[in-house]
DNA sequence: GACCGATAGTTACAACTGCAACTATTATAG
DNA sequence: CTATAATAGTTGCAGTTGTAACTATCGGTC
């Protein structure tokens, strides 16, 4: 057993509850400016990020590039669509396979929410310096792996 | 007007993004062991948490503790006073403010999660070496104090 | 000591999210 | 060529979460 089995959490010190809380702060500073401003949800918001740098994605290779599940995704082009922001074909070879790009509506949307959301991770970031934004990238991406690798949590293992 | 400002985005390159990511990662993971094997949703836990480092706390206290809002708490102590891991007076001074405890049940549960907690928390950790996470626990409290002083973003204020 | 604004906590309702079932299409086996 | 299994995407339902309205109590003022 270790010897700090009986030594009570501090939260604030918990990493996953300050990476939760953070996110939550971040995250909603962001939604509410891209709903206010852009009628844009986070979700309608990175579909259209994706397709905007890769344009004929289908929604399945969407929801890998986004992390999101293949509901969300459908759910946020179904939205898009609704507002016009972006065309759906479908793959000749495969029928099932929707073809996705951005409309001109959509890309005059993205292009208003780029700069924005670049001022808003700029100003984010604002008093790091060069090396201090060098380890937050490595270490986002090492706990990013890590995570996925520990995965659904195996619960009482003795180590 | 910023030189990259007709730049498409990556957003696999772009911090608020990846912090959601990897917050859902890590959060889906734990509450999914919380709730097989404790019967606890995340915001109980943090109630738990809380109140065991600090009893006889009122729900709004808590709030600010945890940065939940006041109904997530409210839900939270509902739950967890059905399953009795809480027991909940009233100050006498202040008959609204509520006065809570972790009932015995609740020190039993909390018990068990806390190594489980710190075990989560290790294995995430596990390949940094002690200066990196310094720099994990230092960009955490800045980038914190920067998102909650950037508060609910100015929508398009020239810089 | 009755009124009025503020505060603690709960409840009601709407929006969002996730899982599972469903439809449509394609690929494979016999 | 038909039957079966697999895949892309959608829809329905249930549980969760957030906002706003509500109840109860308090503190201060006249």
């Amino acid at each position: 057993m270790p010897k700090d089995a009986r030594r009570r959490l501090r939260l604030d010190e918990f990493v996953p509850y300050r990476l939760s809380v953070l996110t939550n702060t971040v995250s909603a500073a962001i939604a509410g400016a891209y709903a206010e401003r852009f009628g844009l949800s986070i979700p309608e918001w990175r579909v259209l990020a994706v397709l905007a740098l890769e344009p004929g994605l289908s929604a399945a290779t969407v929801a890998e590039r986004t992390a999101m599940d293949k509901v969300a995704v459908s759910r946020a082009v179904s939205g898009l669509l609704r507002t016009r922001r972006l065309v759906r074909g479908f793959a000749n070879a495969d029928r099932r396979r929707s073809v996705l790009r951005l409309s001109a509506a959509g890309e005059q949307v993205y292009w208003r929410v780029v700069p924005f959301a670049r001022r808003y991770e700029r100003r984010l970031l604002a008093d790091l310096t060069r090396t201090e934004r060098g380890q937050l990238d490595a270490l986002l991406a090492h706990l990013q792996a890590r995570a996925l690798a520990l995965g659904p949590v195996i619960p009482d293992e003795t180590e």
